[in-house]
DNA sequence: TATTTATTGCAAATGCATTATCATTTGCAT
DNA sequence: ATGCAAATGATAATGCATTTGCAATAAATA
């Protein structure tokens, strides 16, 4: 990361205009729409690199598998729509706070994948 | 699933001795210790069948990736001990009752993955 | 502006989990 | 006990996401 270029300023960008979880299809998708050259192969590349600098986190979605989002985000879940297919954020925490794990156990992290439909799909 | 096996019993006996989330690798691992001759592709054709069946159901890990686990439990969640690196099952419910997602939207289902330390692991 | 070399685009290659092929074995009805 | 189809074991093949090799392009630096 040694160089500014367009492809990742570009990539860096989509996730500015998208505050949600992104495939690296979506990534392709809309970073093309700014740099329209944008190889799969590039986009594979800066992630890696943006996940190793730190700025983006890869989150594993048990229903949709790899997705990238911003790292500077505070404590949140992810809501999956099942009508528009889009995994939204949803800022704090779900967890129950009492006595959650058994005796003994040592509880030190979670994620919580929530689905369904979200207000425009329910909304009719 | 028409004819009654050495192998196809080993593996739903695995799934009774051990009562929580199982990678095909521990599946075959242990159901060949009651059929030595099993084979990995007899362990990923029964599953296939025994997830039709509606015995086992699939589970996406978001740590681990795919693991199974018998169907008639009630509703639970997932502990991963990074010590001994198994996944148990905590019954119950984890998620905090009120008001979780935005007004609109439809909280259809959820899944939760806890991480830690089991009590044999944290104990010292 | 010329030079250097990181980065890109393209395509082929890799790794991996899962599935298919096929000869052999085995459960089960006769 | 026999015959037939389902199931197995061994291995090759597939699908898929991700990676790599390499020539061409383009940032940064002098």
């Amino acid at each position: 990361m040694k160089r500014q270029t367009a492809q990742r300023r570009a990539i860096e960008q989509v996730f500015e205009q998208h505050d949600r979880l992104l495939s690296i299809p979506e990534i392709r998708a809309y970073g093309s729409q700014i740099v329209p050259s944008l190889n799969q192969a590039t986009v594979y590349r800066n992630i890696k690199q943006l996940v190793a600098a730190g700025r983006i986190r890869q989150v594993n979605h048990p229903d949709l598998g790899t997705r990238y989002e911003r790292t500077q985000k505070s404590h949140h879940h992810h809501f999956h729509c099942n009508g528009c297919n889009r995994v939204m954020v949803l800022p704090g925490c779900a967890l129950k706070d009492d006595h959650i794990v058994p005796d003994g156990f040592v509880l030190e992290s979670h994620d919580i994948f929530l689905s369904g439909l979200c207000d425009q799909c329910a909304g009719h």
